[in-house]
RNA sequence: GGCGCUUUAGCUCAGCUGGUUAGAGCAACGGAAUCAUAAUCCGUGUGUCCGGGGUUCGAGUCCCUGAAGCGCCA
């Protein structure tokens, strides 16, 4: 069977669940949820990052173990995923032992390819703010005397900084970079969208330094084998998650590489860069390919914790359903450009295009099925043009939405859905079954009928990855069955005439009850 | 400061390697229909395709240049 693995970012347990985590999780689910509809062995990995300074501190303050705090964050994260209907397979955290265990095997390797050395770590810091700077950031203060080291100043709060020295090991990132630049030449889907892998080109090709992958200011991480005054530092640390959880090093990996690694812009670098020059140094293959996507206004405004405006993704499960909430974030933006999360914008689009235009058309189809034949779909008479069209607009869909996701363009896809959709309503405008019920015309009746309600199944199955609750409550009144979308595949419910003649559907409940 | 991207209808955007009257969705206006969640369907845009210059038989689509916005790096 054909595999497939997506992972999202383990996001770190220092902040609180918020609409981007959300956001990447979800469009994750997506991936996984349609794949394992066509049928591909999935498996689909989420998790978090729990070591590191930040959380040490933060722990410090609270007067508990970095393990407390942990553990509470983890807690969210685990109780807000099946919510969004969040259907990963594995949830790693970076402090069980089966990810020490891949880190340091991972680093061993890495050592072993003669790949990491140890020397000086020279960085700036802020003794108020207890916050380190490196060089190139305190240039962006602009001081006027630049060049002595009294006008070195923190860029947040002004004040002088110190110089640090400190011991780090450090992997020779510089090694792997024309390998790294042959790799994105030959491979033009490793990172996407386009204008990121430019960005990561140009990066490269400015030249890559070593990389510092040891601390030894913090204790709360994974050691250093054979050297206790050092911790592994973030990229190794959290980086080989993606390993980990696909059986590293112990069992054979049947999953890795991973088909997608999900990730916000932001992390872009540490994903195109660090990783893949990682994996070669460690003889490992290289993922497929590294999406990142934008970032979400909220109203209009960036989402800080300053202002305190970070959309919560259990607040806004208060206002509405978690496939509202699933639709609008894939539907709204193009997957890799930055969005405004609007409420205006969210009630328009469920409106028009899931209440009015899907939820309606459905509602309308069994409707008139009960009205004209009791709710039983009948034997069909030939096909006219129209209904010819009907059915290739949906094997087209079919297989546009399928490459659609396979390049994680969702807002794409569901636009390919919703066409349908509209050809749907037009459809029923075209041949007016009501005039067809009076003119007594029952053939031609019971054949616009089944075509209704036999390509909303087919739509509806499309849209399942996306909607998985709605999609078994739509599927569910045209079986007339209880529906575990889970349990579906294209391959046995995605063809064209699967619905019977004498297939009774149960009676039209709204799926998509209007908002104000 | 360097490199790159974006700028197309009121709004959000699509327009591949240059080629008939520049498109979609939403919003607006007019009409039709009545199966349906007053949902749907049809019709309606005199848009300086950011400005300027150029290449070409022909440019939204290529080149140069200017402006605004954005991204990465410094």
């Amino acid at each position: 069977m054909q595999r497939y693995y997506v992972t999202t970012p383990i996001y770190y347990v220092n902040d609180d669940p918020h609409i981007g985590h959300a956001y990447t999780t979800i469009a994750a689910d997506v991936l996984a949820r349609h794949n394992r509809l066509s049928g591909r062995d999935v498996f689909f990995l989420t998790g978090v990052d729990e070591h590191g300074q930040k959380v040490e501190q933060a722990a410090q303050r609270q007067g508990i173990q970095p393990i407390e705090l942990a553990d509470s964050v983890v807690r969210r994260y685990r109780s807000l995923w099946p919510e969004l209907e969040i259907s990963n397979d594995d949830f790693i955290r970076t402090t069980e032992e089966r990810h020490r265990k891949a880190v340091i095997a991972m680093w061993k390797r890495l050592q072993a390819a003669g790949a990491i050395y140890k020397g000086f770590y020279k960085d700036w810091y802020c003794v108020p703010c207890e916050t380190y700077w490196t060089e190139t950031q305190l240039k962006d203060t602009g001081s006027k005397d630049a060049g002595s080291l009294d006008d070195k100043h923190c860029p947040d709060c002004g004040r002088n900084v110190d110089q640090v020295q400190e011991e780090s090991y450090f992997f020779r990132l510089g090694d792997y970079q024309e390998k790294l630049l042959e790799h994105i030449h030959a491979n033009p889907d490793f990172i996407g969208p386009d204008s990121r892998r430019n960005e990561v080109l140009r990066f490269v090709e400015g030249g890559l330094r070593d990389l510092s992958v040891s601390r030894t200011t913090f204790s709360w991480g994974i050691p250093v084998p054979d050297d206790d005054a050092h911790v592994i530092y973030v990229w190794i640390d959290a980086l080989t998650n993606y390993l980990t959880a696909a059986g590293f090093p112990d069992a054979d990996m049947p999953h890795w590489p991973a088909d997608v690694h999900l990730i916000g812009k932001d992390i872009l670098r540490f994903h195109a860069v660090y990783w893949p020059c990682m994996l070669m140094a460690a003889d490992l293959p290289l993922p497929k390919r590294i999406f990142a996507h934008g970032w979400w206004t909220v109203e209009g405004e960036k989402m800080s914790k300053s202002k305190g405006n970070a959309l919560q993704p259990d607040k806004l499960l208060e206002a509405y359903d978690a496939d509202t909430i699933r639709y609008f974030m894939l539907r709204e933006v193009p997957f890799g450009q930055d969005g405004d999360f609007s409420f205006t914008a969210l009630r328009q689009r469920y409106n028009t295009e899931l209440a009015n235009d899907m939820g309606n058309l459905l509602n309308r189809s069994l409707s008139m099925l009960y009205k004209y034949q009791d709710g039983k779909l009948a034997a069909i008479g030939s096909e006219q043009a129209g209904d010819r069209a009907l059915v290739a607009a949906v094997e087209a869909m079919q297989r546009n939405v399928d490459a659609a996701i396979g390049k994680q363009a969702f807002h794409e896809a569901l636009e390919q859905i919703n066409a349908v959709v509209r050809q749907g309503n037009r459809y029923v405008e075209e041949n007016a079954p009501w005039a067809l019920f009076k003119q007594g015309d029952r053939e031609r009746l019971a054949t616009v009928l089944y075509h209704l309600v036999e390509s909303l199944r087919l739509v509806v199955l499309q849209l399942s990855p996306f909607m998985p609750e709605k999609c078994a409550l739509m599927l569910g009144q045209i079986l007339h069955t209880e529906v575990n979308v889970e349990t579906l595949s294209l391959a046995d419910h995605g063809g064209w005439g699967l619905l019977q003649a004498g297939h009774v559907c149960a009676r039209p409940e709204p799926v998509f009850p209007r908002l104000d």
